[in-house]
DNA sequence: AAGAATGCTGAGGCTACCTCACGTTCCGGT
DNA sequence: ACCGGAACGTGAGGTAGCCTCAGCATTCTT
C-alpha cells in the first residue's frame, strides 16, 4: 500500500501533464521545449559558447551546432566571435530573443500557476518538501 | 516566491531522474522505455490487435507495426491471425517475452522502492495525495 | 617549433515518430 | 446478392533530434 510503484506511475503522469501544458503554451512561438529551454540558458549569461550550451543541455557538442543553427535560423541568437579565443563560437540573444524569452517565460509561469494552484500554500511548500526530498 | 515556478522545476527534474533510473535498470534487457511499455501492454491482454497497440500508446497506427516489428524480432511476441477479421493482426506475447516481462516488472518495482523508500511511509502517502490532486 | 589538444562543423547514420497510398477485407444499404 | 465506402496493416518516403567521425583552424604544452 502506498506503493511505491504507484506512486512511479503517479510521477509519471504528472510529470507528463506538465510537459504537455509547457508543449502547448509554447505553441505560440513554434519551439519545442528543448528549444525553449536552450534560448533561456543563452539569454541567462552575457554570451555562451556552444561548447558550454552543450554541456548545459546536455548534448554532444556537435548537437549544440544544430540547436544553435535552429535558433539563429530565427532570429533569436546571433553567432559571435570570441575575442579570447578564435576557435570559439559565442552565443548571444539578440533583442528579438531577448523579448521572446521574456514573452516564454511569463507563458510557462502563468501555466506553472494555474497547474499548482490546485494545492493549497502549504500543500506547495509539502510538495516541493518532499520532491526535494526524493531529488537526494 | 519558492513559487509554482520552482515547483515545476522540481517536478521535471524529479521525473527526469526516474525516467533515467528506469531507463538504466532496463538495460541488461536491451529494451527502451517505450518497448518495456508496449511489451506490458501486449502481456496485459489476451491478445491485442496492432490497433489497439497504437492508441493504448498514443501514436499512429503505422508506428505501432514498428514497434511490433521490434519486439517480434526479439522474439517476445508473436503476429496472429484475428479469426474474426482477416484484415486484421493479433499480437501475443510470446513464453519468452512473458518471462521477460515478468523480470522487467520486477526491476521496476524494486528501483521503485529504492527512489521512493527514501521517503517515510507517512510522506509517501502524502506524495501520493498530492500528485494524485495535481492530476485533476 | 613541433606535436598534442581543443572548438566548431560537414558528412553521414540512427531511432522514433509521422503522412500518404495501396491491397485486402468487412459491412451497410439497396 | 451486390457494391461502394470504411477499416486494417504496411510499404514508401519524410522529418526532428540525436549521434560519431573526420577535418580545418587555432591554441596550448613542452
Amino acid at each position: 500500500m502506498s506503493d511505491s510503484a504507484a506512486l512511479g506511475e503517479l510521477l509519471m503522469r504528472a510529470a507528463r501533464a506538465q510537459r504537455r501544458r509547457w508543449r502547448e503554451s509554447l505553441a505560440p512561438w513554434d519551439l519545442s521545449p528543448h528549444h525553449a529551454r536552450a534560448l533561456r540558458v543563452v539569454g541567462g549569461r552575457e554570451g555562451i559558447r556552444l561548447s558550454e550550451l552543450a554541456e548545459e543541455l546536455h548534448i554532444a557538442p556537435r548537437s549544440a551546432t544544430e540547436v544553435a543553427d535552429a535558433l539563429q535560423a530565427r532570429g533569436l541568437v546571433e553567432r559571435t566571435a570570441d575575442p579570447a579565443d578564435r576557435r570559439a563560437v559565442v552565443l548571444r540573444v539578440t533583442e528579438q530573443g531577448r523579448s521572446v524569452q521574456r514573452e516564454v517565460a511569463a507563458a510557462r509561469d502563468a501555466d506553472n500557476r494555474e497547474l499548482f494552484g490546485r494545492l493549497s500554500e502549504s500543500d506547495r511548500a509539502e510538495l516541493a518538501r518532499l520532491l526535494t526530498a526524493l531529488g537526494d
